[in-house]
DNA sequence: TTTATTTCTTAATCTAGATTAATAGAAAGG
DNA sequence: CCTTTCTATTAATCTAGATTAAGAAATAAA
C-alpha cells in the first residue's frame, strides 16, 4: 500500500477485496473507473474477439497494477477482461489522479514515470510480436517472467504469446 | 507551437529544423534526450532486427510528437531509429518535463493525458495485432489513417502491418 | 476412491503469409 | 533526355503455425 500512497490522491477511494480463483473483475464493454493493485495473487487481462477466441493483453502478479487508463480518462468501454489466475487480495482504488485537484506534483510525476514504462514495455512488445518467431517471443517470455511461468497455466502462457497451446507445447518439446 | 507550449517547461530547449526526405533523426542505439514534433512533413519511427529488417513501430505526421519516452527517463538506449519519409520541418525538444521543477501541475495533467492516450492506442495495436489477419489489419490502418495512407509508400505501410510488401499487394488486388 | 472435467501432448493436414524470382512502372540522378 | 535505382506486381514454392482429432495427465468434483 505504501507504493499506492505514492501515486494515490489523498481522497482516492481505496478497497480491498478477496477474489476466488477465475472470478471476473473487469468485463470487457464497460467504461472502466477503477484500477486494480494485485496485494496477492494472479490476474491477467485478455479481450475476447468476434470469433470468442481470447488474447492475453497481460499478467499482473503482487505489486502490479493493471487498469484500462484510456477507458477511464476518455470514458470508452474497455477492451479488457480482468479476472483472477490465482485465489487473489485486490486493492481497488478509483482512477482520479489526473481529473482534480487532490493530486500533488510529485504523484503527478511519479505517475508520469509508470506510464512512461508501460509504454516502453508495450512499445517492446509491438516490436517483438512485429519480428519474432513464437520461439523467440517463448523464450524473452521465460527471461522476463521467470518467476511467473511456473503459476500460469501453459494455455494462457500460448495465448499471450499469440499462438495456439498445440504450438507452444511443440516449442517446449523441442528444447 | 501553441500546443507544445501547453505541455513543455518553461525553460525546455527549442530548437525547429528543416530535413530532407530520407534524414535520419534519431539513431537506434544510443540515449534519446531529445523528442520531436512534426510541424510539417512526415516521419516514421522503426526498429532493425538482427536480420536487418525493418520494422515501423508508428508514423507522425502534421502535430504529431514523437519520442522514445523511456530511452530518455531510465536512460536506455532506444529501440528506434526516426527518419524522414518527406521533407520535413521538426521541432526538437529536450525532454525535461519530469526531472524537474520546471513543469506546473497543469502541464504534468495534460502530458498524462498524452501518455494515457498513447498507451491506449499501443494497447489496441498489440490486440490487433494478436487477433487480426493481415488483411484485416490493412483495412483498419486505412479506417484510421485515411490521410496518410496516401502519403506513404506502400512497403512501409507493409512494413508497420507487420507483413511483407508482396502479401500487401496480395491484398490489395483482392478489393 | 471413482468419475468428470480440464489441461497438455502428439500427430496429420491445411493455410496465411514468407521467400524467391522475374517483370513492369516510377522516381531519381546524371 | 537517357540510364540507373527503387517500388510495386504477379506467380511458384515453401514454412511456421493453425486446425482437427485423439489419447494421456492432471485437477476437480462427487
Amino acid at each position: 500500500m505504501d507504493f499506492l500512497t505514492e501515486i494515490l490522491g489523498t481522497k482516492t477511494k481505496v478497497t480491498t477485496k478477496y477474489f476466488k480463483k477465475r472470478e471476473i473483475i473487469q468485463k470487457q464493454g464497460f467504461v472502466s473507473k477503477n484500477g486494480f493493485y494485485v496485494k496477492k495473487g494472479l490476474i491477467r487481462s485478455y479481450s475476447v474477439d468476434e470469433k470468442g477466441k481470447e488474447h492475453i493483453f497481460m499478467f499482473g502478479a503482487e505489486e502490479w497494477i493493471i487498469a484500462d487508463l484510456e477507458s477511464n480518462v476518455f470514458n470508452k468501454p474497455t477492451q479488457l477482461h480482468i479476472e483472477t489466475i490465482e485465489d487473489s487480495e485486490i486493492v481497488i482504488f478509483s482512477l482520479d489522479y489526473f481529473n482534480h485537484d487532490q493530486s500533488t506534483k510529485e504523484k503527478l510525476q511519479k505517475n508520469s514515470i509508470l506510464l512512461t514504462r508501460r509504454i516502453g514495455s508495450l512499445q517492446r512488445r509491438v516490436i517483438q510480436l512485429m519480428s519474432s518467431s513464437a520461439k523467440e517471443r517463448y523464450e524473452m517470455f521465460l527471461e522476463t517472467y521467470p518467476l511467473l511461468s511456473n503459476r500460469i497455466p501453459q494455455k494462457m502462457i500460448a495465448s499471450y504469446l499469440g499462438i495456439t497451446p498445440e504450438a507452444l507445447s511443440k516449442i517446449r518439446g523441442k528444447r
